[in-house]
DNA sequence: TATTAGCACTCTATCAGTCCGAGTGCTAAC
DNA sequence: GTTAGCACTCGGACTGATAGAGTGCTAATA
């Protein structure tokens, strides 16, 4: 798609004035608010001709333009200058992030929060992917006969617990034992590699009878794997109802349904960052249509990727209307990741 | 408030037809539906009478009458009718819940989900209250140089835990040596007896240098008490905009709006249920202007208790319009409390 | 050839006016 | 105490007229 030089003006003032007026931008409102050297006629021109490339449209014969998906993603792909954050806001960010507790779970959280408030549109994180990240302690604590803790601790810190059902009849002695020796076996294993197998045969070592075996092998084997399930947090959805694009009550209701599946949002965003990501830093944007979940034609999602230590890594972004500024919101974004990666670096180190 | 039998009978039925109709009830509509033996002049005057008890109001003069928040107390307190679940509905939900994985949390939260499903309104659930369950186990498992796990078994099973900070240079035999000695003079406390002072008493024993136990009995101390906060739980948000009692765009924000600051919602919650609760099975039901909590006004709260054995409970319920069908709501809020209290009782024991 | 002024046309949003129906309170009769 | 009847009220739905914003097209212009 190449745009001559005022085309790309054109687009680009279409879009920065809808965003800010919810208005569709007529000729003349295009030449008052921006200086184009040429008439509002010449301006027609240009806007039929970008309307039939099918980058803005008309809502109807009598109303002025709205940048069309393609028209945004044209927008956000080549016109879109970046934004820098002030000082205030900076320091804004590092402070409510900073100010959080010890815990990684809650920093994200807060994180999240943060980038939910300050744009005023849904946030959301994904729970870090842990498959990568490898053991390196594994303890089972007796709770009560029948009843263990499993504890598992995973590269940069990481801690998951489990309670699990074992045998009635096994001692607080024997669950240290089978404990120590699937530990020795299995620390320094990502957790890919941890199968029902590579469990069973850790466990060889700890002279237990065979009968009861199975049991404890299947409750260690899930609670190394539900360390690892994907989860998804969402905040702010009821702030969407503020903005005019959901002004009208059956898009709020479709809106707040579809985010209310937070099993297919979360596949979704896992889907927008496959496991082998090539650039870590970047940003995976979805607009409008290309939004293959259902509900979400109105939105857009920004996703991109927080890390700790180097095996595990998990996204944070924002869902808002397509009707953003998004280069604002990508800056937010990107500091928001910025300070929260840092804050995990110095926890964990 | 002495009610003449007619007087109620009216008001029931007013009470009824406005729930299922959500249309203000006229003389001529109540004559239809419900076979009294009088003209709608008659009722026209009983309605008046009610109207100057305050028990029903009109929107405006020429509109039929609505109940008044008083109103639907006086239905609640003295004239519904309790109603009975059919088999289906008990069938359904023993097996949503009875479906459930094996954890206590996670079993509350299905119990939250099937009510919120059931009623197509708001449900919440508050975590379990700890502070008179008593210390059955503390364990401190060293992480990493700097980093502990403390674990806290508690009476009925729960189990809590959370990462803290220690001295660098401790070794873990010495946060075993700590533990222990801990777990032998804490076990058996209620929590709400457990302070700063017992438990550095309580570490005497382990022979620490001074220096370094204030950051330990301070984490330990938080990490015990942090096992007691409270936590709200509400599910179904997005269902509220269903209901044509939130069909005003303004109303559904207030109410969302409302909704989302869990701290408010939770600590209102929290003093509708006395910790000293006299009588455990009952309901706690707040209407309309009754609820103190700002944005709230059209809704109605109705909250009862569960009981994790004989020294744990919390709180679970509903958050749904004023204008609902009370005997509905309350039967099927019972009977998922009793529902869930077994499951929990067969899970303890 | 690109630009522009001008104009006829289209469509929406808004506002006032009208009418209908449901419901009420009151009065007088039973 | 109950009821029929009636005048009155008010919201909701419909109508038609109007203003305003914007368009596309044409013909003139640089």
């Amino acid at each position: 798609m190449a745009l001559d030089v005022r085309k790309k003006q054109v687009l680009d003032a279409i879009v920065d004035d809808y965003v800010s007026t919810y208005e569709p931008v007529g000729s003349k409102a295009l030449i008052e608010r921006h200086n184009f050297s040429v008439s509002s006629a010449t301006l027609r021109n240009e806007m039929a001709e970008l309307e039939r490339l099918g980058l803005i449209e008309k809502p109807h014969t009598s109303a002025g333009r709205i940048p069309s998906d393609r028209g945004y993603r044209e927008y956000v792909n080549s016109l879109m200058s970046y934004d820098n954050l002030t000082d205030d806001e900076r320091s804004d960010i590092e402070e409510r992030i900073s100010g959080s507790v010890d815990d990684i779970t809650d920093l994200i959280k807060t994180a999240t929060d943060t980038l939910s408030e300050r744009t005023g549109f849904v946030s959301l994180y994904m729970s870090p992917r842990l498959h990568k990240s490898f053991l390196k302690q594994l303890k089972m604590l007796m709770i009560e006969p029948g009843k263990a803790l499993v504890v598992i601790v995973l590269s940069a810190g990481v801690v998951k617990d489990k309670v699990v059902r074992i045998p009635n009849f096994l001692t607080g002695e024997q669950i240290m034992h089978i404990s120590d020796s699937v530990e020795q076996n299995l620390t320094g294993k990502p957790l890919d590699e941890i199968t029902l197998v590579t469990v069973a045969t850790s466990m060889k070592g700890a002279d237990i009878p065979e009968a009861m075996m199975n049991q404890i092998v299947y409750e260690a084997y899930t609670a190394i794997k539900q360390a690892d399930s994907l989860n998804i947090y969402l905040e702010g959805e009821n702030k969407m109802l503020q903005l005019p694009d959901f002004g009208e009550l059956s898009k709020a209701r479709n809106l707040l349904d579809s985010l209310s599946n937070d099993g297919m949002v979360a596949g979704y965003v896992n889907e927008l960052h496959p496991m082998d990501e090539p650039n870590e830093d970047s940003f995976m944007i979805r607009i409008g249509q290309e939004i293959t979940l259902d509900g979400l034609q109105d939105c857009s999602f920004i996703t991109t990727t927080y890390k700790i230590g180097d095996d595990i890594s998990g996204n944070i972004g924002v869902i808002g209307p397509k009707r953003m500024e998004y280069s604002k919101v990508i800056s937010q974004i990107d500091f928001v990741r910025k300070t929260l990666n840092n804050k995990i670096k110095r926890l964990t180190e």
